[in-house]
DNA sequence: TCTACTATTGATCATACGATCAATAAGATG
DNA sequence: CATCTTATTGATCGTATGATCAATAGTAGA
């Protein structure tokens, strides 16, 4: 009905068009990856032509490293909202855990995988990654430094344990994403090995047997 | 010397050639990444007309598989190597870790990050891609399996142990890959993640203390 | 030496990408 | 209704990719 062999117009205002070509970069990249962030693709999927979508965004690279960031953001705001009813750090901690290694996210990873790869030739994409996980960091950070002070959990270095809870989930979820066949529950195996990293008693983190 | 405006010949024997081919490709990966193995990259590298690599590779996607899984191969075979001549599957577990989370391998870690991301859109790498993830799987579930007939480790499904470690090992080196700069050192606190997911003394994996 | 084989090449095609710009037409403003 | 502003577009350029094929030239064998 809309794009086959068909050409019209549509007059929008700035912002509005602005804000349709974001959304069709953002939804673009959710269900083909980064790399489908093209501007001719961008520019069918809401019927206009190429050139107005570089008239809005003149430096597609931008707009990748943009997109990126939409999407992040939004899942750590999502997971932060999630984890932060929770009572104590190791609730939070092994909630956190359970969200992000459900596999419901799977199209995220997607989006952190190429922003890896592509972030190597696409300086504005690899500031936003390095943002993006600092951010991250932050956030888990804060439930290891509050887990901390609670004397639920015990490390000398809550920063670094941040860094390596992330770099076990991106890794995890990564793998997940090639072998999705025979996937088996990533998530399983990773409470025990958070057990021993912070110092909890073994099963401390298993989640609540449903 | 070689390469400014320069075009000659050299004739070689078929196997030569694409020897010749597949270590430029080689090469070209390890310095700039899979993506920079091109059919006029690779043919620039050993000063020969594109036609003639196409001749020799009529699948580009199949010379990056298998570039990929030399390269990968190449690593597992090495790491093996270093790992098995010790005596204990404790050292050797350690060693392998210390030896994967040093940084000396970051060049490999490009390519694999890479491949899970060209792997979407090249088939005959995804193949790859799985083929050597479950090659260090097996490699790394032979160590924990031998920990655990020796009574050193302890868990109930060794398969899924390795699986666990070989993705907590990809995703801090595909982090560190990013985070270079303010890198940090990982490897300082999985040794405990990993004594936890093991059922390990807390500092049974610590690196002696050199 | 001459010939037959074949490794090698130049030319060319088809596709996809980002980018630029003058021309157009839709809609607001008077 | 007439005019002006500007959102939108078609056309086009330059680059990069993989792929194909007839023509060339090096070399081994007769």
């Amino acid at each position: 009905m809309s794009s086959p062999t068909r050409k019209k117009a549509a007059r929008k205002s700035p912002a509005e068009r602005a804000a349709e070509i974001a959304d069709a970069a953002h939804d673009l990249a959710l269900e083909q990856g980064l790399s489908a962030v093209t501007l001719r693709a961008v520019a069918a999927r809401i019927d206009v032509a190429p050139a107005l979508v570089a008239h809005y965004e003149p430096d597609m690279q931008a707009l990748i490293a943009s997109t990126f960031s939409s999407i992040v953001a939004a899942e750590l705001a999502e997971v932060d909202a999630l984890v932060a009813v929770l009572p104590t750090p190791r609730e939070r901690l092994a909630a956190m855990l359970a969200t992000l290694l459900d596999g419901s996210r799977d199209d995220v990873t997607v989006i952190w995988v190429e922003a890896w790869a592509l972030g190597r030739r696409n300086e504005a994409l690899a500031a936003s990654v390095r943002d993006e996980m600092d951010a991250w960091q932050a956030m888990i950070r804060g439930v290891v430094e509050a887990g901390v002070a609670s004397g639920e959990f015990e490390t000398d270095d809550p920063a670094a344990a941040a860094w390596q809870l992330l770099g076990m989930i991106d890794g995890l979820n990564a793998q997940a994403l090639v072998r999705w066949g025979d996937a088996a529950d990533r998530g399983s195996l990773i409470s025990h090995a958070v057990e021993g990293m912070l110092g909890l008693a073994r099963g401390a983190l298993a989640p609540p047997p449903r």
